[in-house]
RNA sequence: GGCCCGGUAGUUCAGUUGGUUAGAACGCUAGCCUGUCACGCUAGAGGUCGUGAGUUCGAGCCUCAUCCGGGUCGCCA
């Protein structure tokens, strides 16, 4: 093995361009394309590539040395720039080649467990074990670069536009709401427990209480609760605060960092405002709350059209209170089987539903509730989705609730399925007039379906304690091709109102002050109208990236059962280390 | 915790109705080759078929359990 002493890298791979010069780079080879009396090596470092060639005019002490390269050894190399006999134009350095009149090879390496390519079809579970060699495949280097590219644009945004990046604690008191919080014991006070930020919520909101208007922070965030491809248990939001301001200047803000984020890191022309939809018509029309309107098959109340047939199903719906909906997968009849009709229902079950009907119509229009139907209800049902030949409809009969879950769900799969959402289009939407309140069917109590601390619409105050269902709250969600990417709200500044919101939410003077007494406390000395958000950093650069995981953004990602397969933790803690924190284990995986 | 999908050389996969010595490609090793660029040619090494039981004369294949990974529902104020 070499040592580099000597050279001093003067380029990257990928930047060396300029004929005649002489050179030296560092990096990984990439490839050995060894003909004998010519030897083309390929070197890559995070830019890119460049071919090293050695051949009979060589120092034959380097022609050796270069025969003896492997794949992913790490080589520094010095020699002049020369032009290639053959251009490659696949690449950006694909004119020149150095002639190399220095080479060492400064470390080897063993067989990879897996080849470092661009395209690669190995097992996930493999690449994440060797999180280091797969982090060294330029597609998730450049994911890994526009991450910090998202970074960079988010602070000179800000920055710009007056706001102050303030550290909070990563230590902090565990307010058992919402999420489950990660727990760190503490030596000192044997018994007792930090936790670590599900968000900065609290901190941020003593911030303006303290006078600093205007917050921002990249906070690392933390919820022990399980994963998805969307879903890490440690996550960075690019989280802000502003005073005298109301949700209109919040969301004004973040329009324009969205509009330049996505100009400057994809040269997309993003049009301002963005789309707004109230949370009541986003569940009507799409059975969700973070829609996806790259595409339509949006859902209709058929409800008054089919009240007066007499199909059990619709009728038992109809008078419990329910209603009957439908979806019109435009297209769908020609592509779906009946099997695959029926694994859509068997999925619908699933979800909660009963079932799904449907009308697929083929030749005809084939109704697999026909022999319910009247004379001129087929019709009237296809008049009333618009259907036609080619259509298949899809309904759903039930309470409100799980009908419009239910489509909502079936209408990704069918967009999905019949590959109707174009991968070019970016649809931000706003949702507001978020519901305050949400029901807790296990515990059949009101829970807040935000924090405490969020501010209720002015026109719903009335309705705080005698209809919880019908308070809407001033807060919003910023949704970009159906992911929840950002979620917002005016905060609470008024003692009394505050005493109210926790009341309604069934919380004792005890439970308050235990919990959240020194906020509490702090709104005793006065705050300005204040508001934030919080904008998932990597669901942001994961959709800018095209990934379908965050683990393709995230440097070191945890996997679905929360554990990272490269270090193997969570682990086990000697006796000791748990003694000096008083801390007994009585339950492990294995019981 | 529920449901669905997957696990066979280093990697990606094939493997017929349960039947002799489990194959291919890439990678790897060795040799040859002076213009390759997914270089080419020749030869070679490389397998506890995730693990454990069971059925059978015989299991990669069938049954059960279990582990690991992915997706999803619950959950994520």
């Amino acid at each position: 093995m070499d040592s580099m002493k000597g050279l001093k890298r003067t380029h990257y791979c990928g930047e060396v361009t300029e004929i005649g010069k002489e050179v030296v780079v560092g990096g990984f080879v990439d490839r050995i394309r060894d003909k004998g009396g010519v030897i083309f090596i390929v070197l890559r470092d995070r830019t890119g590539v460049v071919q090293l060639m050695f051949n009979d005019k060589s120092d034959p002490a380097v022609f050796e040395k270069a025969s003896t390269c492997r794949s992913e050894y790490v080589l520094m190399a010095k020699g002049e720039v020369i032009e290639r006999e053959s251009k490659n134009d696949k690449l950006k350095t694909g004119n020149v080649e150095i002639f190399v009149s220095d080479l060492r090879i400064l470390s080897k390496a063993e067989t990879t467990p897996f080849e470092i390519t661009n395209e690669t079809k190995v097992n996930e579970e493999l690449r994440l074990k060797y999180r280091y060699l797969d982090l060294r495949r330029a597609p998730l280097q450049q994911n890994i670069i526009m991450r910090h590219e998202l970074a960079r644009v988010t602070r000179e945004y800000f920055y710009s536009n007056g706001f102050l990046e303030i550290e909070t604690p990563m230590m902090m008191k565990s307010t058992p709401e919402g999420a489950r919080d990660y727990l760190i014991p503490s030596r000192v006070h044997p018994g007792k427990f930090y936790a670590l930020p599900q968000s900065p919520q609290i901190y941020k909101q003593l911030l303006m209480i303290a006078g600093y208007d205007r917050y921002i922070q990249l906070a690392r965030c933390f919820r022990d609760e399980d994963l998805r491809a969307d879903r890490q248990p440690e996550f960075t939001q690019i989280d802000l605060e502003m005073s005298f301001v109301d949700a209109e200047d919040i969301q004004e803000c973040v329009e324009g960092f969205i509009q330049r984020a996505f100009k400057e890191l994809l040269n997309i022309d993003v049009q301002l405002p963005l789309q707004r939809l109230t949370f009541a018509d986003a569940m009507n029309r799409y059975g969700s709350d973070k829609p996806d309107t790259r595409f339509g098959f949006e859902i209709q109340d058929i409800t008054d059209t089919v009240r007066d047939i007499d199909f059990v199903v619709f009728r038992n719906a109809v008078e419990e209170g329910g209603s009957v909906r439908a979806i019109n997968v435009k297209g769908g009849a020609a592509t779906y089987t009946r099997k695959e009709i029926d694994k859509l229902v068997e999925h619908a079950k699933g979800i909660g539903a009963k079932g799904l009907a449907y009308i697929r119509w083929a030749d005809e229009p084939n109704c697999s509730f026909k022999k319910f139907l009247g004379e001129g209800d087929l019709e009237k049902i296809c008049d009333a989705v618009d259907a036609h030949e080619g259509d298949l409809v899809l309904i759903c009969a039930d309470k409100t609730k799980t009908v419009l879950s239910t489509l909502g769900a079936i209408r990704l799969i069918c967009g999905k399925r019949l590959n109707v959402i174009p991968d070019d289009k970016y649809n931000f939407l706003w949702i507001t007039e978020m519901p305050f309140f949400e029901y807790d069917d296990e515990n059949n109590t009101w829970v807040a379906a935000h924090h405490p601390f969020t501010m209720p619409m002015e026109e719903c105050l009335e309705y705080l304690d005698t209809d919880p269902a019908n308070v809407r709250a001033k807060a919003w969600d910023l949704v970009l091709n159906g992911t929840e990417l950002s979620s917002g709200s005016m905060r609470i500044t008024d003692f009394e109102l505050q005493q109210r919101m926790f009341e309604a939410l069934g919380m004792t003077d005890e439970e308050i002050d235990a919990k959240f007494g020194f906020l509490v406390d702090a709104y005793r000395y006065a705050a300005p109208p204040h508001g934030g958000m919080g904008i998932g950093l990597d669901r942001l650069a994961m959709i800018m990236c095209g990934a379908d995981s965050l683990r393709d953004v995230t440097a070191f990602p945890k996997v679905q059962n929360a554990s990272e397969l490269m270090s193997e933790c969570p682990s086990v803690v000697d006796k000791a280390s748990l003694d000096v924190l008083g801390i007994a284990v009585t339950k492990t995986e294995e019981e």
